[in-house]
DNA sequence: AACTCGGGGCA
DNA sequence: TGCCCAGAGTT
C-alpha cells in the first residue's frame, strides 16, 4: 500500500462524513455560490447562496439585474459584496460566448471572470464529474507536510496528488485534506499530538 | 514567484 | 484596531 493509500484509509476513518458542504443544484449555481463561497469560511454559505440562487436560479435572471443590484442582494444576504462586478461580467461571457452554458474545460471555465484554477476544477469535478483535483491552500499545505506532494505551485501538486491516488479517490480525498487541514493541520500550530497520520507525516518525524 | 486586492473573522 | 487569511488577478 502506498503512502497515499495509507493516509486515505486513515482519514477516511477520522472524518466519516466528510464530503462536500455545497448543496447545489444545477452547475450554475454551483458556479455562482462557488465563487461566492470562496474566502469565506464554509458555514452559513450554504443557506445564503440558497436564498441568492432561488430567487435568482440562472444565467438568465442575473442577466436582467444591473451590477448594482447584484451587489445589493450579495449584501443582503452577507456575503462579499465586491464579486458583484465578476458575477455580472460572468453572466455576459456565458451568453456572449458560451451560449450560457457552463463550459466543461478547465481552461475555458478559467476565462471566465472571477473564476480561477480552484473554482474551475472544483466545477468540473462536483457538477460534471470530470476528473479533476481541486487544489486550494489547505490542500497544498496538508499534502506537503505529509509528504505526498513536493510541488511548490498548486498545479504541480493538484498533478502530483492525481497519480498517486487512484481516480476514484480522488473525489472524497479532497474534502478529506481540507478537513483534516482546518480541523487539525492548520496552518500555525498544527496539533500533531491528536494528528492521526503522524506516524506517515514528514513534517512531524522532522519536528 | 511575488505581489496586490480587500472584506470577513477574530483577538 | 490591527493582523491574518483564501483565492483571483497582475506584474
Amino acid at each position: 500500500m502506498t503512502k497515499a493509500d495509507k493516509a486515505y484509509q486513515l482519514l477516511e476513518i477520522e472524518y466519516p462524513n466528510a464530503k462536500c458542504s455545497l448543496d447545489y443544484g444545477t452547475p450554475f449555481q454551483l458556479l455562482v455560490s462557488t465563487i461566492l463561497s470562496a474566502q469565506a469560511t464554509d458555514k452559513s454559505v450554504n443557506n445564503v447562496t440558497e436564498k441568492l440562487y432561488k430567487l435568482y436560479p440562472d444565467v438568465d435572471s442575473f442577466l436582467t439585474l444591473t451590477q448594482e443590484e447584484i451587489e445589493n442582494k450579495i449584501k443582503k444576504i452577507g456575503l462579499y459584496k465586491n464579486k458583484s462586478k465578476n458575477i455580472y461580467n460572468m453572466c455576459r461571457e456565458l451568453r456572449d460566448k458560451f451560449n450560457k452554458e457552463v463550459p466543461k474545460t478547465m481552461v475555458e471555465l478559467m476565462s471566465l471572470s472571477g473564476v480561477g484554477r480552484k473554482t474551475a476544477s472544483v466545477v468540473l469535478v462536483e457538477a460534471f464529474k470530470i476528473p479533476a483535483f481541486p487544489v486550494d491552500t489547505h490542500v497544498f499545505r496538508v499534502s506537503r507536510r505529509l509528504g505526498l506532494a513536493k510541488g511548490s505551485t498548486a498545479d504541480k501538486v493538484s498533478d502530483e496528488m492525481m497519480k498517486k491516488l487512484s481516480k476514484k479517490k480522488w473525489h472524497l480525498m479532497h474534502h478529506l485534506l481540507i478537513t483534516h487541514g482546518r480541523e487539525v493541520c492548520i496552518a500555525q500550530n498544527p496539533k500533531c499530538e491528536i494528528c492521526c497520520l503522524k506516524n506517515i507525516c514528514t513534517y512531524f518525524k522532522a519536528k
